[in-house]
DNA sequence: CTGTTAGCGCTTTCAT
DNA sequence: ATGAAAGCGCTAACAG
C-alpha cells in the first residue's frame, strides 16, 4: 500500500486532480481559498508525488548517474562526494555505477540509465572513452546530458562534451622539476594503465618535463601498475632488480606510490634515502605515510562539485553554444618521500 | 528524441504492443515466427524498455538505495563497493545517499526515495535510527524493504529489521585484551559520537573488557573523535596534555587511530614507544601507516555483500517470516602500532 | 479560475 | 495464440 495519490488528495480537498497539481506546482492561477485546502490537505496526509510517473510524463526524472571505476578508490570516493553533495542541494538523486574497469559493465550501465531516464551522466572511469563511446553518442542523442570528469586526451574532442578534468601535464611536470632540482636525472615513472586516456597525459606530462631537462627517458623504467596497490609493488619490484635502476620515481597515483614504498622495504632499502618517491593525487593519507608522501595535490571534491555544476548547468541551459572545458590546476606537496639525489650521476649513454 | 518505444516495435512487426510485450517478457503462448520476428527487429533497433513506465507499472522498479554518512570514509567505500557490485549483478541500479551526518537530509533522501519508489533501502548510516525511526517505518509500510548495516544495539529490536552488523564489542574486547596481555592497565579509548549506535557497541565493548580485566574506566580517558581525523587528532592532543594520562589507546577507526598517530608526534612523543595505539576497521592503508597500525580487521565488501543480499532477499521472499540479524565477527590483526607497556604500573586510585 | 480529456510507455485482464 | 482496452500517477491542452 503505497502512499496518498494525487487523485485521491484531489478528492478529499474537493477540487480536481489538474487543480491539485497546478497548486503544488506552484501555477498562481487558483483560488486562495482551494490552495489553502489542498496544501493543508498535503501536509496532513503527507502527500509525496510519484516521480516514476512525474518522470514518465515529463520525460524529465532529476536523476543523475556516475560512472566511476571504483568507489573505493580515494580519489574517487572524494569526487563522489563533492558530486553527490551538489546533486542534492539541486534536489536530484544520484544512481551510483562502479565498472570496476570492465568496459562491458559501463556499457550494461549506460543502457540501464538510458532506460531509467537519467536526465545526465558523469563519466569518470578512466576506461577509454572510445571504448563506449558509441553508447555515450547514442546517450546524448536521446537527450541525456553527460560530462566527462578527469579524461582529458585528444580523443575527448571528437566527441562534442564539457569536460572536468585536472592539468595532468602540468601536474607530473611539477614533480619531475622538484626532482630534478633536487639533482635527480634518473627519474622512472610507474604508469596507470597504458591504455588509459589520463595516464597517457600524466606519462606525456613526465616524459615533455623529462626532455625539457634533458635527461634520458627510458621505457624500462616505466612499467605498468594499473593504478592499484599490489601491481605497483610487483612492478617495482622487478624495476629495482635491474640494473641501472633510477634513484626517483614518480607513481601515477598515490596508491602505487605506496606500492612503490612496500616494493622498496622488501628490498631492504629506504624510501627516500635510496629512491625517492613522488605520488599524484594527494588522498587523505599521504601526510601520514612514513616518509610523509611528496605528491602533486588535486582538490578532489571541487573537482568533483565541477563536474556536477557544469552537468546541472548542460542540463537546464538546454545543452545550447558553448561546450566548456574546465581544466583545476594542481600543486605540488613537498613532503618528506623526496630529498636530493645521492648517487651520483650515472652516464646514461 | 527518446528511444523506440514498444508500440513502435510491434507496429514494425506487425503485432499488437501485447504480443511484444509478452514476447519480450518471455512469455511461452507466443507463435514462433512472431517472436523471432520481434527479437530480431528489438535488437536491430536496439529497443530499450521505458523503465520509469515499466516501474509505474508493476510498482516495482529494481531499484534500490544506500543511505550512508559519507562514501568518502574509507570504510563506507568499501561497504559501498561490497553492496555495489552484488546489486548490479542481480540487475538492481543503485542510490547513493550521502547524509553527511545530518539526520534532516537523511530524511529528505527517505522522502524521496519513497516518492521515486525504490524496492529497499540499506541504512547504514551511523545517525541513531530513532532520529528517522518514523520515516524509516512509514517506507516499510509503503512495502519498502530495509536492511540496517552496521547498527546494532537495542534500539534496532523496536523496528523489526533484518540487519547485517559487525560484532562490534567482541572486536573491542580483542584490543582490550591484546593491550592487556602486553601490559597496559591505563587504556583510553576515543569515541566517536557519543550518541551513535555503533559507538555506544564499542565503547560498551570496551568498558566490558576492562572491567574484566580489572581496569578502571577513566572517562577522561574517553573523549570524542566523531569519527574524524582532525577531531580525534585535536581530542588526544588535549589528552595528552593532562595527567595520569593512559599509556595505551584504542580508536573507535583507524582514522581517529591515524590523528592519534598525529596528536602524538605534534607532542613530541612516538607510537607506540609513549603510546600504544589500536585501532578498529582495518582500512587499506593501516599496514602501511608508521608503525603499521594494529587494528581490528573487518570485511568491509563481505559486510556490504551480505548487507546487499539480505536486501535482496526480503524483496523477493516478500518479507515473510523471520528477520535475519547476521554479525560479522572480526579479528585483530597485530601489527607494530601497540607494544610491551613500559610505563610502571600506575596506582589508580 | 477550474474541470475534463488525453496520454507518457508499459502490462494485463478479458475477449476472441 | 493474439488484440483491444484500461490504467499505474501525473500534467498539459483545451474547453468552459
Amino acid at each position: 500500500m503505497r502512499s496518498i495519490t494525487l487523485r485521491e488528495l484531489a478528492r478529499k480537498a474537493r477540487v480536481s486532480p489538474a487543480t491539485a497539481s497546478r497548486i503544488l506546482n506552484g501555477d498562481p492561477s487558483v483560488r486562495q481559498s482551494s490552495r489553502e485546502r489542498v496544501l493543508a490537505l498535503a501536509k496532513a496526509l503527507d502527500y509525496q508525488p510519484n516521480l516514476l510517473a512525474k518522470g514518465l510524463r515529463a520525460g524529465r526524472t532529476h536523476t543523475l548517474a556516475l560512472i566511476v571505476d571504483n568507489v573505493a578508490n580515494p580519489f574517487f570516493a572524494d569526487v563522489t562526494l563533492g558530486i553527490e553533495d551538489r546533486v542534492h542541494e539541486c534536489g536530484y538523486s544520484l544512481f551510483l555505477c562502479n565498472t570496476n574497469q570492465d568496459s562491458k559493465r559501463a556499457l550494461d550501465y549506460l543502457d540501464a540509465l538510458s532506460a531509467r531516464g537519467v536526465d545526465g551522466v558523469i563519466y569518470a572511469s578512466t576506461l577509454d572513452v572510445e571504448q563506449v563511446a558509441a553508447r555515450l553518442d547514442r546517450l546524448r542523442r536521446e537527450g541525456v546530458r553527460l560530462v566527462l570528469l578527469g579524461n582529458l586526451g585528444r580523443r575527448l574532442h571528437t566527441l562534442e562534451v564539457p569536460s572536468v578534468s585536472v592539468d595532468e601535464r602540468t601536474g607530473v611536470a611539477l614533480a619531475v622539476r622538484h626532482l630534478v632540482e633536487l639533482g635527480h636525472r634518473a627519474i622512472g615513472f610507474v604508469q596507470g594503465r597504458a591504455a588509459s586516456v589520463i595516464n597517457q597525459e600524466r606519462f606525456a606530462g613526465y616524459v615533455g618535463a623529462l626532455a625539457e631537462a634533458g635527461c634520458t627517458c627510458r621505457p624500462e623504467w616505466c612499467p605498468e601498475g594499473h593504478y592499484r596497490l599490489g601491481p605497483a609493488q610487483e612492478a617495482v619490484g622487478a624495476l629495482l632488480a635491474r640494473s641501472p635502476r633510477p634513484t626517483a620515481l614518480i607513481a601515477a597515483n598515490d596508491l602505487m606510490a605506496l606500492g612503490a614504498y612496500r616494493a622498496v622495504r622488501e628490498n631492504g632499502l629506504r624510501v627516500p634515502e635510496d629512491l625517492s618517491v613522488v605520488g599524484f593525487d594527494d588522498v587523505d593519507f599521504a601526510q601520514d605515510l612514513s616518509p610523509p608522501l611528496t605528491t602533486v595535490h588535486v582538490d578532489r571534491r571541487v573537482l568533483g562539485d565541477t563536474a556536477a555544476r557544469a552537468l546541472l548547468a548542460a542540463i537546464d541551459g538546454g545543452g545550447g553554444g558553448e561546450v566548456p572545458r574546465v581544466m583545476l590546476t594542481p600543486r605540488l606537496m613537498v613532503r618528506g618521500s623526496a630529498t636530493a639525489c645521492r648517487t651520483p650521476a650515472v652516464e646514461v649513454s
